[in-house]
DNA sequence: GTCGGTGCAAACTATTTGCAATCGA
DNA sequence: TCGATTGCAAATAGTTTGCACCGAC
């Protein structure tokens, strides 16, 4: 609603994907693994991909880019992301993976609409805290947390 | 640590037992299904199984309890348990649905160490007085949620 | 006797893997 | 060149389902 900024001739989105492709060459580097058109074309389609997408609709996304990579290299390759950071594993209940980019997009946890699949992401610093000190108090060293909460969202409460 | 009353003669996990299959022939009833001993034998290693079982391990179970109950069945119950509440079904990572029966169990969430595998319940007023903030803030109706924390526990996280 | 339940084997589905051809450094 | 990568098709693995027989009520 507010003014768009002048200055702001370039899709944020597209800065974000160039960093990313920077952090991934950089990792595929350092293990002596390739560069190749269809890692470009993967790493390309994840950022432009809504979140939370399964390799199914990773496929279709790669498809309407008039690209064409097979599922095993998709799966193959979405590992790698995990392995660099740049994406993360989620099961939000589904019988499938699913995924989410990570980079230039914050933690954040889940409220998710068991009625019409919707999901609304959340971030709260206190529940944050929290955990850090629920951690300590049992001597675990976090690496990472999934939470997930299942309901009925605004618009199904109601006709529920 | 404290001393053992005299007056428990009776294994409590016994009297956990008896009220589950009262629920369960009562949810059953209510539906005009049948009490089979299939589903007898299974209700029973449910609840002497060990937490966050999957079904692989519950057939074992069975197996070690002198009895003999197809898969199929096994996977055919535990949805009647979920449905009726005594079992929770859970995604803890791994490739495969986990179960843990919670009647007589209050609800909990779940430190898992990703190195030896081990599960650690624990349970946080806080935590969930600070979710049912979220979900009010979002006018979202909960019906469940799961906090999984990944990492390493405390006898793994020194040798890591 | 009537449905509902069970075991079996086959079907399904998401994912992984072996392999020959191909491609990037 | 040479090892890494790809696509394909086959293999896996967990789970579900169709069906003929069986059993609870």
């Amino acid at each position: 609603m507010g003014g768009v900024s002048v200055r702001a001739k370039v899709n944020p989105m597209d800065s974000t994907i160039k960093r990313a492709t920077q952090i991934f060459q950089d990792f595929l580097k350092g293990r002596n693994l390739k560069v190749t058109g269809e890692r470009k074309i993967i790493l390309d389609a994840v950022f432009k991909t809504h979140d939370h997408f399964d390799v199914e609709e990773l496929y279709k996304t790669i498809q309407d880019l008039n690209h064409r990579v097979s599922k095993a290299t998709i799966y193959r390759t979405l590992e790698l992301f995990v392995e660099c950071g740049l994406v993360n594993k989620l099961s939000l209940g589904d019988s499938f993976s699913r995924y989410e980019h990570i980079y230039g997009h914050e933690h954040h946890d889940h409220l998710i609409c068991v009625s019409c699949g919707k999901i609304i992401e959340f971030f709260n610093e206190d529940l944050e805290k929290l955990q850090d000190k629920i951690c300590r108090d049992h001597n675990f060293k976090e690496t990472d947390h999934s939470l997930r909460i299942f309901g009925h969202c605004e618009d199904c409460a109601g006709s529920g």
